[in-house]
DNA sequence: GCCGTTTTCGGCCCGACTGTTTTCAGTCG
């Protein structure tokens, strides 16, 4: 059994929210806190890092006492000090810490004081109005968490960024509309681009914080205002979602969105690196006793600490802040660095578009080429392709390529991995194709060793070019598949294949965590949108920001380059 | 619980808003 990078952090989450509820020291709670994210972070698993016998305190965060628990949890499946800790805790109490305006503090007095366990009790005791009699609560707290438990059970999961983009976008346009506003800015995770976001936090310059905070919260999506001020308000939009406004004046603004954009780690280590320099970091600006320094431009807050200006992909304190030091943060790749599209489909399969369709909307987007790849036959359901329909296709590319000018389609199949590893066509019509995206779509239950064992074997296919989707995971629907990518980065970089950063939204697949992965052994990537539609294209841009998330700069990338220099990446040694 | 140009003890980022408070605790980001 192999205890996962992510059971370990959950634990370690759970130890701290129980730690918390005790009153227990908060920064040793953030010290667990701490190292669940960075293990949650970590392309490798820690589980083979012990196995190894790896130092794992030699991790910046992780120390001799975390660094021994995370070796009893691996060889043990369990955690002492959280089974000790729940024989403390009722572990349903993390549940209620959920609820909006619930924190350690109050969830411990109302299960000492009332005995609340679960949300059923809570939800019970605050309609009988045993709560609002708590001293220190009152009636309008009784209220908020009333409502704070109905939300909880009607939304409660992370806004994916397609979706939370949509929304971001049409209310900042909104607020830039807005007499006396300024500088409107989407900060959060939504600005450092992450896979999904909790909520929305906005920033703009204005002189005149009443006046734009009374627009705010009439904007027509509101659903409710949880709290106005003339700095800082937040509202709950239609959707669900929440959103931050947060009001500064012009020389604050490059210091309020260093510190809104996050993450909350490395806004911690920046700080700190300020406290070291007798400087004080805070939303309004860097100042040394109380005079202000800087604060107009993020890049200034940087300079003054010592560093280079950090892109908010990088804000994750995974090593951005040491490398900005040294000058060695890499030079990401950008929209402008990408010269076509190595995955899409067309109506021959499960695409909307035909093929000139497909070939005209990617000229239009200033592409060079545009790989098409529609399914195999295995894939059923999207009447995937046989030899035969496959040969024709190829005729009608050639036709097409014949005629129009300003781009080139290349030949290609999202070929189905088989259960036992085969390829779904034989290689005698593979050949005839410029390049394959091959991906798992059925049997994603398999062992790990087997699942890897499978791909593996595919690789061995001299047609294989591309692996699509690599973990076949879905944002909030489905998990990644069990698979050592770890050895698949190896055997891929041997064989000279590619992994795909999968740009759907829902997929964004290299995951976070193998982005890196990828660039530190040397394999290669391709960033594609799978698109089923010509609009589809456009989710290049999100592809491009994942990579970006991931480190990687436009030589780590496949389409970045000229066609001559792709077709020889593409052609297997 | 972690860490070290404050170096094995004693720090650990900082401020806004709300509600129940007579001066501040709790929560959130």
């Amino acid at each position: 059994m192999t205890v996962h990078n992510a059971e370990i952090a959950r634990q370690f989450n759970l130890l701290a929210d129980l730690l918390e509820i005790e009153d227990a020291n908060p920064f040793r709670v953030r010290a667990y806190r701490n190292a669940a994210r960075i293990v949650e972070g970590m392309a490798h698993s820690v589980a083979e890092m012990v196995e190894r016998g790896e130092d794992l305190s030699e991790i910046y965060g992780i120390g001799e006492d975390l660094a021994r628990k995370i070796e009893e949890l691996v060889k043990t499946g369990e955690l002492s000090a959280l089974q000790d800790e729940e024989k403390r805790v009722p572990v349903q109490l993390t549940e209620l810490m959920r609820i909006d305006q619930l924190g350690p503090r109050r969830v411990k007095q109302l299960y000492r004081e009332l005995g609340i366990k679960t949300l059923a009790d809570l939800s019970r005791a605050a309609k009988a109005g045993k709560v609002q009699e708590l001293e220190g609560f009152g009636e309008k707290t009784e209220a908020k968490i009333l409502a704070g438990l109905e939300q909880l059970t009607s939304s409660g999961r992370r806004t994916k960024l397609s979706e939370a983009t949509e929304i971001a976008e049409s209310l900042a346009d909104y607020l830039r509309g807005l007499e006396g506003i300024s500088k409107v800015t989407v900060a959060g995770s939504y600005r450092r681009r992450k896979e999904t976001v909790g909520d929305l936090d906005l920033l703009a310059v204005t002189e005149d914080g009443a006046q734009v905070m009374n627009r705010f919260v009439d904007y027509p999506e509101v659903e409710e205002v949880v709290s106005k001020g003339t700095t800082r308000s937040t509202v709950r939009l239609r959707t669900g979602l929440q959103v931050d406004l947060r009001l500064v004046p012009g020389r604050s603004y490059g210091a309020a969105l260093c510190y809104f954009t996050g993450s909350k780690a490395h806004n911690v280590e920046i700080r700190t690196r300020a406290a070291q320099r007798g400087l004080k970091l805070n939303e309004y600006g860097l100042f040394k006793d109380n005079e202000y320094v800087a604060g107009r431009t993020e890049k200034s807050v940087y300079e003054q600490v010592g560093l280079a200006y950090i892109e908010p992909e990088l804000r994750e304190n995974t090593g951005e802040v040491e490398a900005a030091e040294a000058g060695q943060l890499p030079e990401l790749v950008t929209m402008d660095d990408i010269r076509g599209d190595l995955h899409a489909h067309t109506n021959a399969t499960d695409g909307h578009a035909t093929l000139r369709e497909m070939a005209r909307a990617a000229a239009d987007r200033g592409y060079e080429y545009l790989a098409i790849t529609d399914h195999s036959k295995r894939v059923t359901m999207a009447r995937g392709l046989d030899e035969k329909r496959l040969r024709k296709q190829l005729e009608s590319i050639d036709a097409l390529n014949d005629e129009l000018r300003d781009i080139t389609l290349l030949k290609g199949c999202e070929v189905d991995i088989l259960e036992d590893g085969q390829l779904d066509l034989p290689d005698s019509v593979l050949e005839e194709l410029d390049l394959t995206v091959c991906s798992v779509h059925y049997h994603r239950e398999l062992s790990r060793k087997k699942q890897t064992e499978r791909i593996i074997r595919a690789m061995d296919d001299p047609c294989f070019t591309i692996l699509g989707h690599p973990t076949g995971r879905l944002i909030n629907e489905r998990e990644p598949y069990e698979v050592d990518m770890e050895a698949l980065m190896e055997e891929a970089a041997e064989r000279g294949c590619h992994m795909e950063l999968n740009a759907q939204p829902s997929r964004f697949d290299l995951i976070d965590a193998h982005r890196r992965m990828a660039r530190d052994m040397g394999v290669k990537v391709a960033i594609c949108t799978d698109a089923h539609s010509t609009d589809n294209l456009d989710y290049m841009r999100f592809g491009v920001e994942q990579a970006r998330r991931g480190w990687l700069t436009a030589d780590d990338i496949i389409n970045t380059r000229r066609l001559p220099a792709l077709r020889k990446l593409l052609r297997r040694a």
